[in-house]
DNA sequence: ATGCCAGCGTC
DNA sequence: GTCGGAT
DNA sequence: ATCCGACGACGCTGGCAT
């Protein structure tokens, strides 16, 4: 097939609002694929390249060649560029990469480009990822939905689906399942504001764990094979052997585990998220800080796939299976007071909440149903807009991402602890345009400054030192409640109370509850 | 030797 | 990671 | 209920300029 029509199905799929048009327009033109071709043309309709890492991202693309007139690139052939620059290391690979990539884009028509463009920098913004792009090799195989999607989460690769349902059918498919040693998509859970809607959603009694605030890990073992997992199904194997020393000297044959893992202090207390990421990231030999894993699903145990067992049955497996120091913290509740005292005891051990999961839920391989529902404390804060960001796709035109300050007593001035662009609804953007460009004091096309006047509520999960920020703290998950256009600048809340909350994990935390 | 940038990963 | 919009 | 897109924080690594 040739690349220019993949770039004319991406360009159709945007300009599509239907999500049943759009799975159409993929389906056929993954009809139109040769065999050979299906593995990197299905990722192309996704959005995604074949390889996971290509070391160009969209610095290395603003400068590029004029576009060729006549479309000859074939699937194949930009296959094969990209494989070649995702290869190139080592001294003088930035110059060489360059020169392989500026030769792809120098063939490549204004729409290739396009494409090439999002495909490369991950942002290819055609309302079409994996997603319905499984549902498009349904249509396209004439398969059920429901088995692409299984094999999809089981085997965690869009490429080999989508090759095994193309070419070889609904018996091809069905091969795909639970592999010890392949990492399959986790569970995820749904959020709510209170123990309370939590249970709500999974329904009385439930099971809550402690919520670590740590790297989630999948554990395969089979015989002294063993294998660590990440949330993105990343092999860190090699990163974390303190984990696989401790799964290694269980007396088990075969399991796939699914927990978290999280560094302690001498107290056993957890510590700063960021020491856990860094000590995770790290492929150096020797590692001062030890990653402590903590499970709470067992998937497949000595032969046995559990994800369809209920989860009382997972866990009491679980329970036999390993010794408690190596299980999450875990209680049955009947009532939101039972649940309120274990979120409060969970936060109490400095940990970041709880999940709230419902007994007789089967592991849901992928999906963020109501199933399990974490709970996290929240603060909030009034601070002042420094600066607006202009938007980007669905938000191009309009001012989006603030600066947020606190005030600073000392100065008189403000504080910068970090930015925002969630919690807006469209009419709070169309708003906030407005408001920003009066304020507005410079404007470089990019970042709007503006006269530190609007305070607006911010809602966040925590505190982290920051070594960017001038205070030396920036907030988590920092998003938009409302303005106050009832409070000044002036009344805004101090760099002090910021400091007051305390990073999570230091040695002095917890003796502040949050705001509400 | 050191610092910076870009890319990529975790949350 | 969170959130809003669209289907 | 799902999917998508809009972008946040930090930290590590590799390549390169100084």
């Amino acid at each position: 097939m040739r690349f220019v029509d993949i770039a004319a199905t991406s360009a159709a799929v945007a300009a599509t609002g239907g999500r049943k048009a759009k799975i159409e327009l993929l389906a056929d033109a993954l009809r139109r694929l040769e065999p050979d071709e299906i593995a990197a043309g299905s990722a192309y309709l996704a959005g995604e390249l074949r390889q996971r890492q290509t070391g160009v991202g969209y610095a290395g693309l603003r400068t590029r060649p004029a576009p060729a007139l006549e479309p000859t690139l074939t699937v194949a052939a930009v296959d094969a560029a990209i494989a070649e620059i995702a290869t190139v290391s080592g001294t003088g690979s930035q110059a060489r990469r360059r020169e392989l990539l500026g030769a792809l884009f120098g063939v490549a028509t204004a729409d290739e480009q396009r494409l090439l463009v999002g495909l490369f920098g991950g942002e290819l913004r055609q309302g079409a990822q994996a997603g319905l792009l499984a549902e498009a090799v349904a249509v396209a195989a004439g398969v059920p939905v429901a088995a692409v999607r299984r094999a999809l989460l089981l085997s965690g690769d869009l490429k080999q689906v989508a090759v095994a349902a193309l070419s070889g059918g609904a018996a091809t498919l069905a091969g795909i399942s639970l592999r010890v040693g392949t990492p399959l998509t986790p569970m995820l859970a749904q959020s709510a504001p209170d123990v309370g809607a939590a249970l709500l959603a999974t329904g009385a009694p439930a099971v809550i764990d402690t919520k670590l605030d740590g790297i989630r890990i999948q554990v395969h073992r089979s015989g002294d094979e063993v294998a660590v997992f990440t949330r993105s199904l990343d092999d860190i194997t090699a990163r974390l052997p303190e984990v696989v020393a401790a799964v290694r000297a269980l007396p088990l044959r075969e399991v796939v585990l699914d927990g978290e893992a999280m560094a302690l202090d001498e107290q056993g207390r957890p510590r700063p998220f960021q020491e856990t990421s860094s000590r995770a990231a790290t492929r150096a030999k020797s590692n001062p800080l030890a990653l402590v894993p903590y499970f709470f699903d067992l998937l497949h145990l000595d032969g046995a796939d559990l994800l369809d067992e209920p989860g009382r049955v997972r866990w009491a497996a679980l329970a036999d299976a390993l010794p408690a120091e190596l299980i999450v913290g875990r209680e049955t509740v009947e009532t939101e007071e039972q649940a309120a005292a274990v979120f409060a005891a969970a936060l109490a051990a400095g940990q970041e909440g709880v999940v709230v999961k419902a007994p007789e839920a089967p592991y849901d391989v992928g999906r963020r149903g109501a199933a399990w529902v974490k709970v996290k404390p929240r603060h909030t804060l009034d601070l002042v807009v420094l600066a607006v960001e202009w938007g980007h796709g669905r938000r191009k035109g309009w001012l989006s991402n603030l600066h947020l300050g606190a005030r600073d007593p000392e100065t008189g001035g403000f504080v910068m602890l970090g930015k925002t662009f969630k919690g807006l609804t469209d009419e709070l953007l169309r708003w906030q345009t407005e408001r920003f460009k009066e304020l507005a004091v410079e404007d470089d096309g990019w970042v709007v400054r503006v006269r530190p006047e609007q305070v607006v509520e911010i809602a966040f999960d925590g505190v982290q030192t920051s070594p960017r920020y001038p205070g030396g703290v920036a907030l988590r998950f920092a998003r938009v409640l409302r303005y106050r256009d009832d409070k000044r600048a002036a009344e805004a809340d101090t760099i002090d109370a910021v400091r007051s909350i305390g990073v999570t994990g230091q040695p002095d935390s917890g003796r502040n509850s949050p705001a509400d």
